[in-house]
DNA sequence: AACTCTGTAAAGTTTGAACTTTACAGACTA
DNA sequence: TAGTCTGTAAAGTTCAAACTTTACAGAGTT
């Protein structure tokens, strides 16, 4: 295969992968960023990296550092390299949904907490308001319907 | 409930609410317009909208078809009246979780036709690159798993 | 100790999404 | 038919996220 055809494919390929990543909540950069890993064999620094996507080597450094926290990306050990050597995750799948899905709990958690306790803070208030009260354990009722759906995904995956 | 209290406990509620639903793809204005309509037990005009959440009726008018789109808010017929009435859907779980996962599953889809194209095309290209065959059936498999899940909660939804 | 290199913090710039203002088409009203 | 009202299109503005440039701390090398 020629030199152009494989990058063509390459860029195709970034193009569409990355569109899927982007409907999780990384951002364009974020995702073309992890692409370009996952389809390099080798760990790559941030140089190799800033000359793949063409930006700066900090949009580089803060991108693989939103990956690092996804737990998409690891950092490597390589016998005498002095430049830090990043490569993307095995078991892709697992472990995207793993992270993003107990994100998601963990925030629904919050939220509900959240809810409670204004829920509380009606009922010390004696309110009067019938509405109030039914939209608020409906609302809570919406968040804990979410809880059990993300609990459910991560059962599945086990 | 006087009438401060019963502001301040909306206003919370509003900010928490909204949260949830700027995880899925709604912005901040279309979540905390749904919660406004979700909160009042009257349908609303796109003026009392304008008031409610002290914005231009344009950006009403704008996020209010972005809800309607999602299925979250339905306009309503009320006779006599000269202005369009809105009000948030019910069954919100229910609608939200079928919009939602609906739009996931044919973006995945559609994503995975294209890998698929790019897969038959590196195919006929009777390739060397062993790696580029890999990543691209190990990107497919990682598509159909999301695919798969999405298809639980769908089916789990029932 | 002086120099070099790497990663990141800080400051400044660019860009696109979200908003507002203005304009107007279509529906109703007198 | 002229006048009024409603929703939205179009144009212009604002603002926050994403980027780049510059500066620098810390580690390594000579």
């Amino acid at each position: 295969m020629n030199q152009d055809k494989q990058e063509q494919i390459n860029n195709q390929l970034i193009s569409e992968f990355s569109k899927t990543l982007e409907m999780f909540s990384l951002n364009k950069t974020e995702s073309q960023l992890f692409v370009i890993l996952f389809l390099n064999d080798q760990p790559m620094t941030l140089d190799d990296m800033k000359d793949s996507l063409g930006k700066s080597k900090t949009a580089m450094s803060n991108s693989i550092r939103t990956l690092l926290d996804f737990n998409l990306v690891e950092r490597v050990f390589i016998k005498g390299a002095r430049k830090d050597l990043y490569q993307a995750k095995k078991d892709l799948y697992e472990k995207f949904m793993k992270t993003y899905v107990k994100r998601w709990l963990e925030a629904l958690e919050l939220q509900i907490t959240s809810l409670e306790s204004i829920q509380d803070e009606v009922n010390d208030l004696h309110s009067d308001s019938d509405i109030l009260t039914n939209k608020l354990s409906e609302a809570i009722k919406f968040h804990r319907s979410l809880e059990e759906v993300f609990k459910q995904i991560s059962q599945y995956d086990q």
